[in-house]
DNA sequence: TTTT
DNA sequence: TTTT
């Protein structure tokens, strides 16, 4: 009934651009998020914990995703959780894996520069340094292309 | 970095009380929260769709979780998104289970009756509808006993 | 950049609704939210604190809030936090007040009854217990009526 | 019963550190949180809206937040809402407040240099760009010295 | 009152 | 699999 996760990470990899069957964009990548430590545990040297967590982006922000971020960058994602059930081909396991569905996603650098050839920010600023990618879509037809 | 999650779901099943080996007590659950349907959908007979979740609470709260949840009950979660990876002995794959930590667990109805024999509210008050379970621990020392 | 509340709470009093100059409806109520308290706090008769926020929520979950919620109603806010300033007309000061626009509200009691007459909930079951009211607005162009 | 709000933003002022009257520190300082723009109303040169919040750290991440952080820097703040009421002495009238305690407050950029001749990072590496500036208190036996 |  |  209420449904809501609020995360801030730097991204594993690249983002992954897909498109459903009938053409709408989704974007996936994955973000690692470090478990608080008390000052307790920096000092006596006990290792980092890393959570990570797959966020799905559709639509428009799903390209501006794929375009403006890369490993590494850090952003603040506001979305809600999906759980996402399968039986595994190979086992015949059932299996669930569980996503954030992001609403929107804030970029929390300034890109200083693309990721790779090409890529570039649309002349008049239309995609700047904290700008929201732009909205959710809430209501996505089509299923998962993967 | 920033971690948080809210959720408000149904119990599956009656909650499950563990310990690890050092005594500290732990307690799962899984809930339900339905995906908001536009009322075009409601009306177009969509089939619900249902998102599954497992909360894991602490110390005292899970104690209490333990004596006062039940199967079906409606609850409020405040916490944070952790992700827990093993080897599957099986199939030798590596998967990943993604839970909710409470910090905080809310009874959203009163429970009219104890699900168990035995179970009693606290006299004195001390544990009614509404009211928050406790509070979270946030670091515990051993690892979860599943 | 990143502007996320949730609350549960009760209402103060039955919810206001009114329109803008354009005839958009708004409606809002204020909520009661008990602070926790340790049970240390509460054994030992500390009075309880209460704080009292004020939800706007815009357009048709406007006209539902006016329509099935009343004072005493319990219910789950999501939305964004915002504040709003005026000069105060008596003394020239410059005051502010910060609200909370609610994206969602949730209904977590069922209304055994209306609380006025000539309410009533639509056949159908259009609304009904633990229904999310509907969709946020977002971007309304027109100020607040009051 | 459940209080959680979380806010990306700049700070407008340097942070100020005050005591209560036993003694425990408590930092404020306001932020300010750009509402988001559709790219139409960016387009059409539609004036940013900005709301402006004030964040309260208690204790040890008060006396962190008033060393390291400044005017202009970008935090993460995910605490509580919390309304304070008084009587104005002017005029007599009842006033109220709404502010944000906060639990943890994120750093979300590194500082290049300290604001303020003395304030200088911990030896060791204590405070770091991104780090946690510790744990809440949340329960403050003391009311705000101001 | 911030920042890009 | 990230980053400081």
């Amino acid at each position: 009934m209420l449904n809501r996760v609020i995360l801030i990470g730097r991204l594993g990899q690249d983002p992954e651009l897909r498109h459903t069957n009938s053409g709408v964009p989704v974007c996936t990548f994955s973000i690692a998020v470090d478990r608080p430590q008390s000052s307790q545990q920096r000092q006596s040297g006990a290792q980092k914990i890393t959570d990570w967590f797959t966020i799905v982006v559709w639509q428009k922000q799903a390209e501006n995703a794929a375009r403006y971020l890369a490993k590494g960058r850090l952003v603040a994602v506001d979305g809600r959780l999906q759980s996402r059930s399968w039986t595994d081909q190979q086992s015949g396991q059932k299996r669930t894996a569980i996503e954030v569905v992001a609403e929107t996603v804030r970029f929390l650098e300034r890109s200083e520069q693309s990721g790779q050839p090409g890529d570039q920010a649309p002349a008049g600023g239309g995609f700047s340094y904290g700008q929201e990618i732009s909205f959710p879509d809430g209501e996505n037809p089509d299923d998962l292309p993967f």
